[in-house]
Formats: C-alpha cells, sequence, structure tokens
DNA sequence: CGATGATGAGCAC
DNA sequence: TGCTCCTCATCGC
C-alpha cells in the first residue's frame, strides 16, 4: 500500500520488466475504457510524482496516469496467464513472460500532456525526486496556521509522503504534530525534509517502511524482532497503547483531518509556541 | 461469514 | 465533517 516510495519502487519495475517491450493490454474487470488503446504497443516509461504515476507508450501523446488510492496495489507475475481474475488493468508481455495486474486504484486513466501538466503543477516537492525544490514547502508550511500533523499530508508541501511517513519523521524529531506550520523553526523544516529525503530511498530499495534507529531496535527493548504488522519497524505508526520505543510512555492516537495520528506525549510535547496568538 | 479498517483524496453539505 | 470510491486481510461471532 502506497505512500511516495511505493509509486518510485513500482515505476521502477515497470520499466525494468516491461520497458521497449511489446505488451498485451487489458481490462478484465472492464473499467479502464483506454486499456484497448494500449493493446499492442510498445511500453516506453513509467514515471512517479509523489503519489502519481504516469506511463508513457510509443507513438501516443497519451499516458496511463494512476493513482492507487488507500488500496491500490499492483501485482507481478513470472507468466503469461496468472490464474487471477477483475483485475482493473493487466499488461502482459512474452518470451520471457510477465504479467502486472493492478487492483483498485483510485485513478487509472488515459491522460493528455496538458492534464498531466496540470496534475503535477500542484504537487509540492517530492522527497524522491532529484529535481525537488524543498523552499517551495518551506514557504507554504511558514504562512500556514494548520498543525504540521496536517500540513504534512498535504501534497502540495511534500509529495509523496503519507501517514506513515508523517507519523515516523515528525516523532523522529521530537516534533509536536499540533504545532501550527508557521511556527516550525527553520531548523525543524531542515530536519524533516533531510529525513525525507534520506528515508524514502530506503523505502523504495527494501519495498517497506523502517524509521527506528539501530539503538531503538525492538531487541534492545527485549520485544520479539519481527517486523510490525503493516510491513516495517517504526516507532509510533499504528502502535497506539503499547510503550514508546524510547521513553516506555503509551503511544497516543487521534483522528486529524479524517486520519489516525499517531505519536509520543512525552517524546514530543505540546510546544508553548502553539499557544501564540496568530 | 459478515464487519471492519487500511500507507488516499475528492466532493457535497 | 462525513460520504464516497475501490479491494482484501484480519477479526470477532
Amino acid at each position: 500500500m502506497p505512500e511516495g516510495h511505493v509509486t518510485h519502487r513500482i515505476s521502477g519495475e515497470l520499466n525494468r520488466e516491461f520497458g521497449h517491450r511489446e505488451v498485451r493490454s487489458t481490462s478484465p474487470q472492464g473499467k479502464f475504457t483506454g486499456a484497448d488503446v494500449l493493446d499492442g504497443r510498445v511500453f516506453e516509461t513509467a514515471q512517479a510524482f509523489g503519489k502519481h504515476m504516469f506511463i508513457g507508450f510509443e507513438e501516443l501523446p497519451e499516458q496511463v496516469h494512476i493513482h492507487l488510492g488507500l488500496i491500490g496495489k499492483f501485482f507481478f507475475f513470472p507468466e503469461a496467464d496468472p490464474p487471477t481474475e477483475n483485475a482493473r488493468w493487466r499488461l502482459t508481455a512474452f518470451s520471457p513472460d510477465v504479467t502486472m495486474e493492478l487492483r483498485g486504484p483510485n485513478i487509472c486513466e488515459l491522460s493528455t500532456p496538458e492534464q498531466i501538466d496540470t496534475i503535477v503543477a500542484k504537487l509540492g516537492p517530492d522527497p524522491l525526486r532529484p529535481d525537488a525544490d524543498p523552499e517551495v514547502a518551506r514557504a507554504r508550511i511558514r504562512r500556514s496556521s494548520s498543525p504540521i500533523g496536517v500540513l504534512m499530508m498535504d501534497q502540495q508541501i511534500f509529495a509523496g509522503v503519507g501517514n506513515i511517513y508523517r507519523a515516523e519523521t515528525l516523532y523522529r524529531h521530537h516534533i509536536d504534530p499540533f504545532m501550527p506550520g508557521k511556527f516550525l523553526r527553520g531548523a525543524e523544516f531542515d530536519l524533516l525534509w533531510d529525513d525525507l529525503v534520506e528515508l524514502m530511498p530506503l523505502g523504495v530499495r527494501d519495498g517497506r517502511i523502517d524509521t527506528v534507529y539501530p539503538e531503538h531496535m525492538p531487541e534492545a527493548m527485549g520485544r520479539d524482532p519481527r517486523v510490525d504488522k503493516h510491513g516495517g519497524e517504526v516507532y509510533v505508526y499504528r502502535r497506539d497503547g503499547q510503550a514508546c520505543l524510547v521513553c516506555g510512555t503509551p503511544v497516543s492516537t487521534q483522528v486529524l483531518t479524517g486520519r489516525n495520528l499517531f505519536w509520543c506525549k512525552k517524546c514530543q510535547p505540546r510546544s508553548r509556541r502553539r499557544t501564540v496568538k496568530d
């Protein structure tokens, strides 16, 4: 499931498996009407911008625009006819055989170059892209009175960051999620941005989100060292009620703009800056 | 075996 | 703020 590291990781996988190969394209489930247009074409390049992915085919100006949403998922099979059905989009290449299936995406449609430009223009800097300019994000945070915990999820600020990276990066820098963006110190912004630039490529490489420093690894806490349920080792994400890996305080949770926020009240204390009048 | 919720986001009220 | 879309693993009965 999908924060920006997943779209980037899968773009790479698609390029390796299908790049410059002729493909068979279908929509077994029928809801991707553009699938037929792509059948028999040559796959060119998949690219990721935050949580959005665009896939180009030779001699076609439109590209496939994909957004996984909350539950969308890609599957790869080392065969031309995997025993599945009802995928939104299915791509197959032959000898060597490989099949991709896309299930449950929020968006899977053909988009014109103009439409793609519009989508990309709305996104903030993506920590996974070398061309990202963090100053855009810095400026937007500095003039916002929304809590930094809300701003972290705003794709116009950090493209690709989702609920796990939000909770974990705020935790790693002891930042109060409820502090208005305008009160975030410049040095704190630098810590957050640099951390995303460091952590997210690891997520791309490993296909999971790990954020715990070695000295805080569960072994050191006497816990079972197995991977957490969501697929990575984390400090606070979905660990509500469990002991903070650093201080032992039960991890807190609260719904913030429709999503579950997780944080440690002791490691990320309410900032006094928060109470200053606008 | 039905209910629930999940790494998301647009939209109506 | 809450509903909606989409899928599927997991949980409680």
